[in-house]
DNA sequence: ATAGGGTTAG
């Protein structure tokens, strides 16, 4: 065996003389620093990294360059990178600190390492450090520090950003930009998203898919559709992240000729064997209100994982069909796929829609005591839900006031709903206060409670309670239906006249009126919030947007077939009792996807069982 | 060395 210490020249000879675990085992074993430090003993040192593989391994080496005392920029941040590399972003920070002055590319690596696991604080941290060190960011810096903003959605930092990014002439980089496009996307502000993807000069499919992406989680879901077709029109090739997004769009607007044109294209362009793709193939069918085509993809789909099989439960959860929820939830099991706490969810919340609540409890005792999970504030929500809904409000109350988490206020709203179906206005009044303290501009809970003082004819309360509203400004979301029509969208708003057939939807629905009130429709005018006459109040119930959508898709679709309309917030219980009498008047079935769930009216009756 | 991602209560 050739001497491993030799003259700078034989370096290159002598290193090739041992094989690689040899020079590993040599540095590895020799137990004390005594030998004298040279190049050689740095190079291994840095050879050995290059091909460390574990964790433990780098451990041992560290140890080792430390008692060496071999104190290198170049080791010590090839060290730093492993750590990061290994996900001990912490113990990478350990070995950073450790030199005087660390080089940008080592800054980045560590803000890359933060940003990427998800501590987006102490990420920014550094960010801010480096730059009160006197060094510059640059293209590699950026797109993290950005990608931070985008994580806590926090749009004031993400402009500094923004304009420090300017002054460093990264604007033009590609990485950046896309970083950038996507930070204003994921704080919601898309006009600003559109406006950076306007200036892009190049624009490869990162970039057309962070505006697409950006578009679809903001709910401006046709303007996805758009850009998805502008982007294949452009010459870009679409790649499953840009087919994830355009598929929830699709499945957010319920046009269901439309995903079915997207599950071909999927099949075409080879993403059909894609887990992630064929999920969101399946979510879009059962959110376009095709529980049969979800079904017939699931089976189809081979190594499901459990977001593919939560996916399967929370389907049939939002169709009402609790049971079958319960089977998928058995089959997966026995696939020996373990459950984690959003497929509780889902099977809750399945639970709580089709009142089945000793399953529901069954399931929720369940998940610490035989699969280890410890519920989490979604699971408490839909135990919650479904002790409210089932008529358990002392009990539902009970467990709001003794879990672990603080309850926000959409579980107390649950329990606020719950009041309304059972008409307690004592327990209602009580937590309504405490539901204004969490949520004050909530519109939806102060309806909710002058609905309840509606009911118990307590008009002077419900008139204050529109005062409230009032005074406090609440963010009123307007209610839309959408039905889709030979390939186009078509949306309608309460009393909307916009759309070119208007005439047409209007004097259908005033002849409707007098066929349903003649099969037992009685205008529910609790749902009219105003202070108007009787008869004017039953007018404005009878241009509520699912009507109009309902009354559009009568006109335009021939006889027989099934009507699908999308609405944006819950469906009103008027709209709910008409809903099934025109079922049955028109002998269509009628499929009414709401915020929360799936209604399918068929000759009078609702799948929901007026549960809901 | 870098950007975009499927299931989740009300």
């Amino acid at each position: 065996m050739r001497p491993i210490f030799g003259l700078r020249t034989n370096l290159v000879l002598n290193i090739h003389c041992f094989s690689n675990s040899k020079l590993q085992r040599i540095f590895i074993t020799s137990s004390s620093p005594k030998q004298p430090i040279n190049d050689v003993t740095l190079l291994i040192a840095s050879d050995e990294l290059q091909r460390c593989t574990s964790l433990t391994t780098l451990r041992k080496l560290h140890a080792k360059i430390f008692s060496y005392g071999l104190y290198h920029t170049s080791l010590w941040t090839k060290i730093a990178a492993l750590y990061v590399s290994f996900e001990r972003v912490d113990a990478a920070k350990f070995a950073f600190e450790f030199l005087s002055n660390p080089s940008s590319y080592l800054w980045n690596i560590l803000i890359r390492g933060y940003a990427t696991h998800g501590f987006f604080g102490q990420s920014l941290g550094l960010y801010r450090e480096m730059m009160q060190k006197g060094l510059k960011p640059d293209k590699f810096t950026f797109p993290f520090a950005l990608k931070c903003c985008a994580g806590l959605s926090d749009l004031n930092v993400g402009r500094l950003v923004h304009q420090h990014l300017v002054c460093c002439g990264c604007s033009h980089d590609v990485f950046v930009t896309a970083a950038l496009l996507d930070m204003y996307a994921k704080c919601s502000h898309t006009e600003a998203a559109r406006l950076v993807f306007d200036k892009m000069s190049v624009r490869d499919v990162v970039c057309w898919t962070s505006m697409i992406s950006g578009y679809a989680h903001n709910g401006c879901n046709s303007e996805t559709m758009v850009f998805f077709d502008l982007m294949r029109a452009s010459g870009v090739q679409s790649n499953r992240v840009s087919i994830l997004s355009v598929l929830l769009a699709c499945g957010n607007l319920g046009a269901l000729r439309k995903g079915e044109w997207l599950h071909s294209y999927v099949i075409q362009t080879g993403f059909e064997h894609d887990i992630l793709v064929a999920t969101a193939v399946m979510d879009m069918y059962t959110k376009c209100g095709s529980l049969e085509l979800a079904r017939r993809l699931f089976d189809d789909t081979p190594g499901k994982d459990v977001v593919c099989w939560s996916a399967m439960i929370a389907s049939y959860g939002i169709h009402g069909q609790g049971r079958k929820s319960l089977d998928v939830f058995n089959d997966m099991l026995r696939a020996k796929v373990k459950p984690n706490h959003v497929t509780f969810t889902c099977i809750l919340s399945s639970c709580s829609h089709s009142g089945l609540l000793e399953q529901g409890k069954k399931c929720f005792e369940s998940m610490a005591k035989d699969f280890g999970i410890s519920p989490q504030l979604n699971n408490y929500a839909c135990m919650v839900d479904l002790l409210s809904r089932s008529g358990q409000l002392s009990e539902a109350e009970e467990l709001i006031q003794n879990m672990p988490v603080e309850a926000d206020a959409s579980i107390w709203g649950s329990l606020l709903g719950a009041c309304r179906i059972y008409g307690n206005l004592d327990l209602a009044e009580r937590i309504a206060d405490r539901i204004f303290e969490l949520d004050p501009f909530h519109a939806g809970y102060h309806v909710l409670l002058s609905n309840i003082y509606a009911a118990k004819s307590r008009w002077k309360e419900v008139e204050r309670v529109r005062r409230m509203m009032v005074r406090r400004g609440t963010n009123k979301v307007q209610g839309l239906s959408l039905i889709e029509f030979n390939n186009v969208v078509h949306k309608f708003g309460v009393r909307d006249r916009s759309h070119p057939q208007s005439n047409k939807i209007y004097d259908l629905l005033d002849e409707l009126v007098g066929p349903m009130k003649r099969l037992g429709y009685v205008p529910l005018i609790d749902f009219v919030l105003h202070d108007i006459e009787e008869e004017a109040k039953e007018e404005a119930l009878l241009y509520h947007s699912e009507k109009l959508a309902i009354a559009f898709g009568l006109i335009n679709t021939p006889p027989g077939t099934p009507i699908r309309v999308t609405k944006n917030l819950r469906i009103c219980g008027d709209c709910h009792n008409a809903i099934k009498i025109i079922s049955r008047i028109v002998n269509r079935i009628i499929i009414v996807r709401d915020m929360y769930r799936f209604h399918h009216f068929e000759d009078g009756h609702c799948s929901c069982g007026d549960y809901w």
